[in-house]
DNA sequence: GCCAACGTTGGC
DNA sequence: GCCAACGTTGGC
């Protein structure tokens, strides 16, 4: 798979785009996920350059909010070694990490944030996996019309849409 | 290996 | 706060 457009979920009362954006260097880690999918996706696919779409999940309301970038390829993610935190997982070790983490950096906020009932209002995006029945996925591949269509939804008129 | 119970996600 | 959908766990 060589998808280059992912969108993440982010819950914003833990950690917002707005919170990236104040971040040293607009950079966070992006991990704790404890789900294999997600893992694969995070420690074989996600390549430095590739466009992230900053979801707000769990609010009020849900939406995208802004677009980063990828700036560090898979690592083990630090937290499963941590006793202290609560993503920590006894099972894993440095030797064989079981989750992995990537970093990302701010690049903009969308001149409009993009609620999730437009993005299901928009036919084109039918497909869309965030949109799929179910679908919980926090790292999700974006299809490259997917990707404009959203920052096209997003964008003030006018605006730039290249990322 | 099956599958019921349980935990989590996340929209509403 | 409710609950549907899904993933994981663990008894057998």
């Amino acid at each position: 798979m060589s998808a280059r457009h992912w969108l993440l979920k982010v819950e914003p009362e833990v950690f917002s785009f707005a919170d990236l954006w104040r971040a040293k260097k607009r950079t966070t880690a992006w991990g704790g996920v404890r789900n294999y999918q997600a893992r694969n996706l995070l420690r074989d696919e996600l390549a430095v350059g590739d466009g992230v779409l900053f979801y707000h999940s769990n609010a009020e309301p849900s939406g995208v909010a802004g677009v980063a970038r990828v700036v560090r390829a898979g690592y083990p993610d630090p937290t499963q070694f941590d006793p202290r935190d609560e993503s920590f997982d006894a099972k894993s070790s440095p030797a064989a990490p079981r989750w992995f983490a990537v970093d990302v950096q701010a690049v903009r906020a969308l001149a409009r944030f993009v609620t999730l009932a437009e993005l299901r209002a928009e036919a084109s995006l039918e497909g869309m996996e965030l949109l799929r029945r179910g679908s919980r996925l926090s790292v999700q591949p974006v299809a490259r019309t997917e990707w404009r269509t959203v920052l096209r939804l997003g964008a003030s008129i006018g605006a730039d849409l290249e990322l």
